[in-house]
DNA sequence: AACACTTGATTAAACGATTAATCAGTTGTT
DNA sequence: AACAACTGATTAATCGTTTAATCAAGTGTT
């Protein structure tokens, strides 16, 4: 019997008050032409209503959902929350909502993924390449997050400048013997921070870099990385692209008996849950993901919002070529936390049996 | 010029077959009284003109988005991207997507996110609430995912089954000394898991239970938990209900010098990203997220679609009462991951030097 | 041949919001 | 006084889909 939507419409409220639907859509939208008393009384009843708009009704309309898409190829990636925290805060104070979409790691299905997301009439999307895959064209505006060195990069923090960062607090304690770990060398972002850090070091400093992926492809995964034997070979520093890698170097050279930070410091990249509880803390480098979520959105926004319908010139013009928006900040800084896996560099030999500085 | 909305619509469709709408939608729906030539000549125009239905235009005339809201308040929860990669693929396959929402751990804002979600025109939700929060009644259905002892939980982990699992493993490994680590007493899932534990473990063994957020508040955030004095009075099973806190516990004891699984045995909970590759490889239960998130959806999909439009008698009937789903498999089983971190105890007293497996 | 069914299609009315076009008054200008 | 300009509101069309109601034609029954 009653209308299969709960709560009141337009034209439930237009009724109550005599007047017509369009002055109600014009008060609440503040856009036509309407006394400002009248104006009043309609806002007055709608919220005494309970009025919520139907977002399916504005976007058959306008054309406009209100949505936008957030694709991480690699959704185990343990950034994930952060990221979706960040962008889902940041889209809802610009008004929109987050679709969320997967493509279990398979890069074959992130274009399923993106099209599941262009199905459900996306607005834009917000796109976290996995590991330097190029974004082909879509239909829609596009926000890319990667590193600031690939092509088409929408904004992302300054992974160099985070490398680059790191490693002279890591020089400034001393430390002239770097051991550099990451995972993939196909990854643009783990490059870049590599890049940063060997650029901070000049001839004076001993960098050799170790891809943890390439050494199980041929001992099996989870194997052990022989990282205490780095650290007899002198080996002082041990700086991880990331915090997964990084908690890794720290408990296999633990358990190695080599001590953290007493015998070598470890750090690691993005400040994941748990560096601040392992013992000892992690030091790492921090995205600003706040503000990166900001710029993508806004960026996003701006881009779906300034096409004016019917621009479909102008549009196949761009479509061609790209639809990926582009912010005027394009690399935000990253944030060195010093926590205590790491400290000044032992002169000499390292030997295992000192530095047990408890706490 | 061209409208706004790219690609193909029904009419079009129709126009360019000399047919009527209706006759189209339903060709496609399977739903009215199509003549098999016909429809099949309609799919092959629709795929070759790539139609895609809008669904804001079926939003609009079925009252229904084909979108699901998914509440995590507790979005910095390191199991975030397990859910939301199970209930998103689960959701993808029966047809919807989902859209996220957070509440940044306060509980306070669950409410405000959970109203974004309801005027984005959510048919569902599921929602994995913070620490044993009621879940009030909101205007449609919700599938929660917590513990099976909490009143209104739709299906989850087998918490308590897991916790016995765990409890007889370590105990068949000859361990007598137990003590627990959780975070935080209100959570329903920690105490299941502890209660779980305790059940399993007759008067002969000795069980304390250790919750960090209490000696967090005392001695500040990442303090240490002195484990390492526990394990010098005779503990030899360490068992934390979550990874977080087993993280934490290894490199604590690690660092004071007690050997994992040399001395103690460290055993977690949800088999967390870093659980493989911390060394040694932490033992842990897992949640088969897959299934659970496919029991939720389903039950879910199920109250939404079988409710006819227009049955608002029996509606109201019930939505002064709960629409919290009910799946008649609620618990699902938990799975015991052996790796390298738990091992047979060691009779008598502890002693640091000993037990260095090398693997 | 008159009637009831079935089949295959069409017509038309929604769903709820937005917005261009229009209209009736009121005020202002010369 | 006549006309323009502005104000405050209404009318009506539109977005794309679904679906109940209707209709025309063919089939079968008596």
């Amino acid at each position: 019997m009653a209308s299969n939507r709960p709560g009141p419409n337009l034209s439930r409220i237009a009724a109550s008050l005599g007047v017509s639907v369009a002055t109600v859509s014009n008060a609440l939208s503040g856009k036509g032409r309407v006394s400002a008393e009248l104006g009043e009384r309609i806002r007055a009843t709608a919220s005494a209503l309970g009025y919520v708009p139907s977002q399916a009704g504005r976007a058959l309309r306008t054309g406009r959902s209100g949505v936008l898409g957030l694709v991480l190829p690699d959704i185990s990636n343990p950034l994930f929350p952060q990221i979706a925290q960040a962008m889902e805060y940041a889209a809802s104070i610009a008004g929109y909502g987050v679709l969320i979409a997967d493509s279990r790691g398979d890069v074959a299905r992130q274009t399923e993924a993106i099209n599941r997301l262009l199905e459900r009439g996306v607005d834009g999307m917000i796109i976290v390449p996995r590991r330097g895959t190029r974004i082909a064209d879509i239909g829609c505006p596009v926000a890319v997050v990667d590193t600031p060195s690939t092509p088409g990069n929408t904004v992302s923090a300054d992974h160099w400048q985070g490398g680059r960062q790191i490693a002279k607090y890591l020089h400034d304690l001393g430390h002239r013997d770097f051991l550099l770990l990451g995972n993939n060398p196909a990854s643009n972002v783990q490059n870049d921070r590599i890049g940063g850090i060997k650029s901070a070091l000049d001839g004076s400093s001993r960098v050799e870099v170790l891809w943890i992926e390439k050494i199980e492809e041929r001992d099996g995964a989870g194997c052990p990385l022989g990282l205490a034997d780095k650290a007899r070979d002198g080996f002082t520093a041990f700086a991880a692209v990331s915090d997964l890698p990084a908690l890794r170097a720290l408990t296999e050279l633990q358990r190695a008996g080599v001590s953290v930070p007493g015998c070598v410091s470890v750090t690691g990249f993005d400040d994941l849950i748990w560096s601040p509880v392992v013992t000892p803390a992690l030091t790492t480098m921090r995205m600003d993901m706040a503000t990166i979520a900001e710029i993508a959105i806004a960026a996003l926004v701006e881009a779906i919002e300034k096409r004016a319908p019917g621009e479909t010139s102008e549009d196949e013009l761009l479509s061609g070529i790209r639809r990926i928006v582009t912010a005027t900040v394009s690399r935000v800084p990253m944030q060195l936390i010093v926590r205590q896996s790491s400290g000044p560099a032992k002169p000499g030999k390292t030997d295992p049996s000192d530095g047990e500085l408890p706490k």
